[in-house]
Parts: structure tokens; sequence; C-alpha cells
DNA sequence: GCCAACGTTGGC
DNA sequence: GCCAACGTTGGC
């Protein structure tokens, strides 16, 4: 099974990609909505390209690719009290979500932003583009990949 | 900070 | 199982 591409959501006040460069090998936690659960739990396998996207900030960007280190596993936080996005439904025995290892790959010399994408028409129907859609971990195509990437002019880390 | 577009919750 | 109320996401 060749790698599969995906774009993943990031605040970067809260998670920023220089966050992942200086933490190694992250587990991506904290991710609590169903249909993204199903990706992590099913779909996103180590080995894996990851578009690095930073939302609600400016400019809204993809800033850097990242590498899937460890499929879906079950996301132990959401059984921790402390942590910050806890589930009482969950558990050791019965998880309900789930999470991934990502390591950042490469930083984007010119990181793209969302004007880029919709200008190129070989991206502009990136789900990322969608109005209304707030998705955290979506697919990406390989040929939206190859361009996404070949725009950002990577660098790696 | 606004608010549209969702997803979730809970009373019935 | 419906659906109104509520909470969240995330571009603008």
């Amino acid at each position: 099974m060749p790698a599969r591409y995906w774009l993943f959501k990031s605040e970067p006040s809260s998670y920023s990609l220089d966050d992942l460069i200086r933490d190694g090998v992250a587990e991506w936690d904290g991710v609590r909505n169903y249909q993204a659960r199903n990706s992590l739990r099913d779909d996103v396998k180590a080995g894996d390209g990851v578009l690095f996207y930073h939302s609600s900030t400016d400019p809204i960007a993809v800033v850097g690719t990242a590498t899937v280190m460890r499929g879906g596993y079950p996301d132990h936080t959401a059984w921790d009290p402390r942590s910050k996005h806890p589930d009482p439904k969950s558990s050791p025995d019965n998880p309900i979500w789930y999470m991934v290892d990502l390591r950042a790959a490469e930083r984007f010399r010119n990181p793209v932003t969302m004007d880029t994408l919709r200008a190129n028409a070989a991206v502009s129907d990136m789900l990322v583009l969608r109005r209304g859609m707030r998705l955290s971990i979506q697919p990406v195509t390989t040929a939206q990949w190859k361009v996404v990437r070949a725009m950002g002019r990577p660098q790696a880390v």
C-alpha cells in the first residue's frame, strides 16, 4: 500500500510547526471529532505524508510537512481527567478517541496561503478551501500533495 | 470580535 | 427519533 497524504490543521497559538520541530516525535492527541477520529483510527498509517496547516492565524497557510511515525492508537489523554480534552466515556478497555505520532519533515520557505491554493487550478478543489469545512484531518490526493509541496519550496528540518 | 456552518446534547 | 438549544470551529 503506497503512502497516503493528509492535511492536519493546527492553530499555531496552541501548537505550531516550530513546536513540532522542537518536540521531535509528538503525539497528535486531542482530536474529538468522529470523522477525524475514523481517519486516525483506520486510515492514517506510518509513513504517510502530512501537510501541516496553520489555522486561525495570519496568514493562514500550509507551512510545512510532517511524517506519520505511528498509525492510529488509542488517545490516552481522553481518560486522563487532567488532560486538556478529557472524555469520561473513554477508557483503556473501551477507547473512543485515537491519535497518531508525527515528526516534522520540512519547513516551507514559501508558506502556501489559502489565496495561493485558491488561485492554482491544480489544488483549488482541496477540501480545506471549502466553506464551512471544519474537519481537522483531511485526505489530500497525491497530485495535491505534490503541487502544494513544490509551491512551498520545502527545506528539510 | 463576528458569525456561518457545522456537530452534539438532551428534553420530549 | 425529532429538533431546539448550545458549543465549537475557523475564515473573515
